[in-house]
DNA sequence: GAATAAACAGAACGATCCGTCTATTGTATC
DNA sequence: GATACAATAGACGGATCGTTCTGTTTATTC
């Protein structure tokens, strides 16, 4: 199962992916970066589909293991831990290596919604928005579903922002922005606001 | 200079790299669709990367023409003009055939910053949050650098959210968020906040 | 109507894509 | 040491990529 081929060749493919992109990504660029046989690849993966797929999830599992570890070693509020996220972007944004959310440029790159891995994609994101769903159940806070969904937008808007100008500067303004939506949200809510909105101000 | 041929081209390329990506979308096919001969491209963009450029300036101008008349059709007042641009963002995503940012998908496929596609997408996330800056300055908004750069964040989440989800709900929350960060900046401004993150909170 | 130049359609090009096949290597078991 | 088996390297295949080249048609000017 953990074959070191097929460590290496995960690891590899993430890094090109990663830097330069699926489709401008050969199969043969990773086979001879990773000094792998090109049937090795094939056993264990069965395509370059599948071995997209298999970076996706291994690199959606190391994200949200690093993002709950960092926000837990931080504070035990549920509260804190919310803004925690964005300080954990704030300092992968920093990294002078940083190229942007893969999951992101997935979608960008695999169009068609049913193919496997805009489908592996989608799967991250639906994991980082359930887990601020959790922190906002947690924290006690009216209408978390709301709540959470607007700080995934705002969480993704940051990555999204950051690739462009390369600095950790979104992820500030996001955390600051949390910090106003989750203060009101424990003060007034939402439901003035959206109110205002369902009654169709266009 | 604005040859029928051309113009088919143009408007051939753009849905076809919007539905389909600007990797995924060979050449052959756009001339096919287009009913339009190789060497029309190639005497007219010089290259597929010349035709992508042209494609994304052409989008961009298009988008913010139709943006800026939209919120000065709605209002006079910079302020509600600022909301009518998350208005204007939720009426783009109803549309069925929505299927994300040209301009973040090109981001996305074009990693290398300096290839040409990626200098254009850029280009037009600038013309956006000038857009913005300059709608906060006219609204006499307190420190509008930082405003306009939250609310360009803000309208990049949304769009990615939405190009996800499918849903028109992104630009409705991503409006909401836009009001409470209008409606504070007017009275306290953030100094508050970032100070408070200026001092290392984590 | 003839001559010149531009625009045309489509074949042909080399490169590269993903995936398969074959021949060879190394390893474990008897 | 011989044999069975799995993993290897790398050639190979068909397809498609972006681009160039070759004739032919069309339009314009004398």
């Amino acid at each position: 199962m953990a074959s070191p081929k097929r460590e290496k060749l995960l690891e590899v493919a993430r890094r090109l992916f990663e830097t330069e992109g699926f489709h401008a990504t050969g199969i043969d660029r990773v086979l001879a970066e990773a000094g792998v046989a090109k049937m090795t690849l094939y056993n264990n993966f069965g395509s370059k589909d599948g071995l997209i797929v298999a970076v996706l999830e291994q690199s959606s599992q190391d994200m949200i293991d690093r993002l709950e570890q960092t926000i837990q070693a931080a504070s035990n509020d549920p509260y804190e831990q919310i803004l925690g996220v964005f300080d954990a972007f704030a300092m992968w944004f920093s990294n002078p290596e940083f190229c942007g959310c893969m999951f992101q440029a997935a979608v960008a790159e695999f169009q068609d919604p049913n193919s496997k891995p805009a489908i592996a994609a989608r799967g991250h994101q639906i994991r980082v928005a359930a887990m601020f769903e959790n922190l906002c159940t947690k924290a006690e806070l009216p209408d978390p579903k709301t709540l959470s969904r607007m700080l995934g937008m705002l969480a993704s808007g940051a990555s999204c922002t950051a690739r462009q100008i390369q600095t950790r500067e979104p992820a500030d303004h996001a955390r600051q922005i949390a910090e106003i939506l989750l203060e009101r949200a424990g003060s007034t809510g939402f439901a003035p606001a959206e109110t205002e909105i369902a009654n169709g101000s266009v």
